[in-house]
DNA sequence: ACAAAAGTGTTGAGAGTACACCCATGC
DNA sequence: GCATGGGTGTACTCTCAACACTTTTGT
């Protein structure tokens, strides 16, 4: 028999067991990209921590998600993902949490509370506040996943506005993945995969305008990349 | 404040807050693809489970995937990946419980039991037995999930004996992905890739023998795919 | 007219794909 | 000697990567 009914949390000699939910929210502003952590602990000694909280009993893991990305960032509709389930016994010295971690990307002018808060905030991922707990490893494993899924789907435009030029498309990607890209080898390439259409506008600014674009809701994000083995 | 203390589980009405580490174990022999399931319930309505049990209180959500795998299919030392963890709250009648579920790639030449007891069987994933609850939906992801990886990465060789034939991991990687391949592609491939070294033996069989390999440890599995985007 | 950003093509190299025959052994 | 599975090479196409100048606007 491998399940065990019964009321296992007190079964397990009185340890109460935790599960969380936490999201880890990215957005782009600044030629930087950020995600929002919230403060807690006391000034001075102050530790950030990834927005998360418990499911409630007739909520699943994903709407648990989906509600704290509503709460502390505002927007829905937006590119929400699984990362991982944190689970080790010692993560936290008040007792056993396991964390389903959720990745969230957002558009900056979705993103409410820009400016919010002390108690809230954007940070830069390459100039991270102390993070409490095992946090930062939950980040560098949103990262990792998102440098990755940036490479082989279309989740770069869920950061993006609607309308975008291909030189902010471009500078989106660089952002994320720390590298830089041949603009005439990016454009061929993006526009060959035919997930953008222009939008029939253009934005002015310093220099000639710029065509607008807009991501196809109907693009079909098929990621036929390339087999590494047969 | 987003992490509240105390005893979540009494606090939520009394519902008891059940965690479980299922494993999805895939085995591969008699040209077919193989899971592993335990039989639940009485015979004439029996229906299947996926191996899983609680994570005990000292205990790593990937440790008790390791004890689980260990418990019901024998060796140590295989591929084991966190998949995913299903949460829906009307998952199961009786309560609500979290399933972590983990992938496990195991050769058949150490998966013990083999001919197991009527409680414990190998079952191809072309020709499932009626499975409990959910389970179905956590074979296909995890079948869908070892044919990416398949693609991508080298997990093929965890599903074959320490040695073998080209010929018998083309034939693998044609189970697992459901279509064929052609010869000599494959072994180009596969060897331009330096994944694989001639173990120096030979195989005798019918015709003619044929050169066995083995999987190179040192290989760096580095998975340079082509990017979908720029 | 000039500064500033947008936009545009070509070429060489490497990888993918399709395809058919000879080779070594056991019986 | 023949049946059985093992093993090998080539030609075409497509994608990648590297690289520099012209165009359009605002001041």
């Amino acid at each position: 028999m491998i399940y065990t009914k019964g009321s296992p949390a007190l079964e397990r000699g009185g340890e109460t067991l935790q599960v969380t939910v936490d999201v880890v929210i990215f957005t782009l502003f600044d030629d930087d990209l950020h995600i929002l952590l919230v403060r807690r602990g006391p000034a001075g000694a102050e530790q950030w921590a990834l927005p998360g909280g418990m499911p409630r009993p007739d909520e699943g893991l994903e709407a648990a998600a989906q509600r704290i990305l509503a709460a502390e960032a505002g927007p829905s509709e937006v590119y929400l993902e699984q990362l991982y389930t944190f689970g080790d016994p010692d993560r936290r010295p008040e007792g056993r949490v396991i964390t389903v971690a959720y990745l969230a990307a957002v558009p900056a002018d979705q993103a409410a509370a820009l400016n919010c808060g002390s108690d809230l905030g954007w940070y830069s991922v390459y100039a991270l506040p102390p993070l409490a707990y095992d946090y930062g490893r939950i980040v560098n494993y949103a990262l990792t996943r998102l440098r990755y899924k940036l490479e082989y789907t279309a989740v770069g435009f869920e950061l993006l506005p609607q309308a975008f030029t291909l030189t902010e498309l471009q500078s989106a990607y660089e952002i994320v993945l720390g590298e830089e890209l041949d603009k005439r080898n990016f454009r061929r390439k993006i526009l060959r995969a035919g997930v953008i259409e222009p939008s029939g506008n253009y934005r002015s600014g310093e220099g000639r305008p710029a065509r607008l674009y807009r991501y196809r809701e109907d693009a079909v994000a098929e990621v036929k990349a390339r087999r590494l083995f047969p």
